[in-house]
Parts: structure tokens; sequence; C-alpha cells
DNA sequence: ACATTGACCTGGGAGC
DNA sequence: TGCTCCCAGGTCAATG
């Protein structure tokens, strides 16, 4: 469930716990992810301090020093810092326990996270090489898009949430900055408009940057590390308020499916 | 090269 | 209360 706020606000979260820390050890419960957790990753990791803590994308980088760590939350994945040895329930899938007595437990229901370890570049690994721009740097401006809508005939909404592209710009946040944008998420990503790009751009930048600032969207699953829920929920707009009124026009929030996915808009606002 | 569909999993809520 | 069905914030692989 987690959007690019969420990993955020986890890898902001468990950074004060862990960098500098030596790993004890490892336990997996579950191997089962989205791919298989690497057998040895105990083995591999045990003794050696994690140098950084870093995000590309929605994947939680922890450098260690003879490689990578790449974690993935999938949709249902949190990290909670343990300051206590407690027993492990349901989903709890995996503990990095560290020479602090401190421990990061990674519970996943659904299980579409992963765990990966690479000894190579990280940034060459065959899940982030191909990633897009970060949309929260420079690079991700008017011009970038509009560049790259060029000849997209894909509606602009799952344009947005192509990670070839743009990374990090998820479901809800893909439905929020339409509205914000005022333009119609079926319409094609060819047809934007100069001054449409400016408003996705600040629109979308902005919209991310409030939820990082609050801690990052909670709705059913998300607990950031420490526990404490995040509040952005309260400042959705369109996202799960399907006829519901519009907070511009009073017209009803339509809820449409677009590449098997639920989008949320005012027809009314967005053209 | 691009666009669409299916697949991976479990849990929660709606409706009967 | 219990069953079935539908839905869920991600994203890769296979297919068209």
């Amino acid at each position: 469930m987690p959007e690019l706020p969420e990993v955020e606000t986890t890898c902001k979260g468990i950074a004060p716990y862990c960098e500098q820390q030596i790993i004890n050890d490892i336990n997996v419960r579950h191997f089962g992810l989205r791919w298989p957790i690497p057998k040895n990753i105990d083995a591999i990791t045990k003794g050696q301090k994690i140098q950084k803590i870093s995000r590309r994308a929605k994947y939680i980088m922890m450098q260690l020093e003879s490689g990578t760590i790449i974690m993935h939350l999938g949709m249902s994945g949190r990290l909670h810092v343990l300051t206590e040895k407690t027993q492990p329930e349901k989903h709890d899938h995996v503990d990095i326990n560290m020479a602090n007595n401190i421990s990061l437990r990674y519970n996943d229901a659904r299980r579409f996270g992963s765990i990966h370890w690479t000894e190579e570049d990280p940034n060459k690994h065959f899940l982030i090489k191909n990633l897009g721009i970060e949309p929260l740097t420079n690079a991700y401006n008017p011009e970038f898009l509009l560049k790259n809508c060029l000849n997209k005939k894909t509606n602009i909404k799952q344009f947005l949430m192509n990670h070839n592209i743009i990374v990090g710009i998820g479901n809800i946040y893909a439905s929020e900055t339409l509205f914000l944008a005022k333009v119609d998420p079926t319409r094609s990503a060819n047809s934007i408009t100069e001054k449409e790009a400016e408003n996705i751009v600040k629109f979308s930048k902005d919209r991310l940057e409030l939820a990082i600032e609050n801690g990052g969207t909670t709705l059913k699953d998300f607990l950031s590390s420490d526990g404490k829920p995040g509040y952005f929920q309260n400042k959705l707009n369109v996202y799960g308020k399907a006829n519901e009124k519009c907070q511009t026009c009073d017209n009803l929030i339509k809820k449409i499916v677009q590449g098997q996915r639920a989008t949320f808009y005012c027809d009314s606002c967005q053209k």
C-alpha cells in the first residue's frame, strides 16, 4: 500500500535506529515474498555495519559494507522498529536484529513486497536500472513531462504511474494530482498542453511533499516505523470519494477503472 | 516500441 | 453467524 511518501517516511523513521549499527543476524520466517529472499542472506550480512539507509523510487536501500539490501514494501508491507523482543505475529516474515538490541521487523500480509541482496552497484540491479526519474528532483519538470508525452496515446493517469518514466506516483497521488491540475484522467498523454504540464508537475510535487511532511498517507495498512499513523488521508480531495460532492463545484465524484485500477475524478472540474 | 492483461497473496467489508 | 464475492495503495512477465 505504501506510496512514495510512506516509503520516504519509513526510511526516515528507521534510519536513526539502524544506521551505523551492526547486524547480528537476519531471521527469516517466510522466504516466499514477491521474489524469494536469498537463502543465505543471514550468513552474508552477519556482522556487517549498516552504513546508510536511502530510497530509490519505492525501494528502501540498506547499504552494508559488502553490498546492499534492497527492500520493497509491495502493497501491504511495513517495517517496525522493535526496541524490545516481542513475539512475532502473523505475517511478521523477517527480523533484522542489530547489536544495539533493536530489531527491524518486516511484516507483509500480501507478500507483494521483496527483499534482495546485491554486491553490485544497486543502481544496476535489474529492478532498479530501468526506473525513471525521481519526482522530487529538478529533472522532473514541465519540459521533461511534455517531451515524454509526445507520441504516447495512453491516458495521462496511467502515464503518470509508469515507473519507467517517473517513479513514485502511485494510484492515490495520480488521481489527486490530476484533480488539482484540473485534467481529465482519460485524456491521452499526447494531448497535454504546456500549461497543463506545468500544473501536473507542480501539483504532483506539492502532494508528495505535503504527504511526506505529514508522515505519509494512512489508509488501512500503513503505520510508520515508529507505529504512529500518517495524517494525509484527511487531505485527499477525490481518492476513495466516489459519489461524494466535489469540494470545488458540488458535482459528484466519479469512479472509473483504468488499467484495472480505480481512478477518482470530477468530470465537471477536470477537462 | 508500445499497450493490455494476468499473476502474485491475504484480509476486510458488503451483501445475502 | 457464516458464506461468497469483490476490492485493495504495486509492478513484473507474458501476450497482443
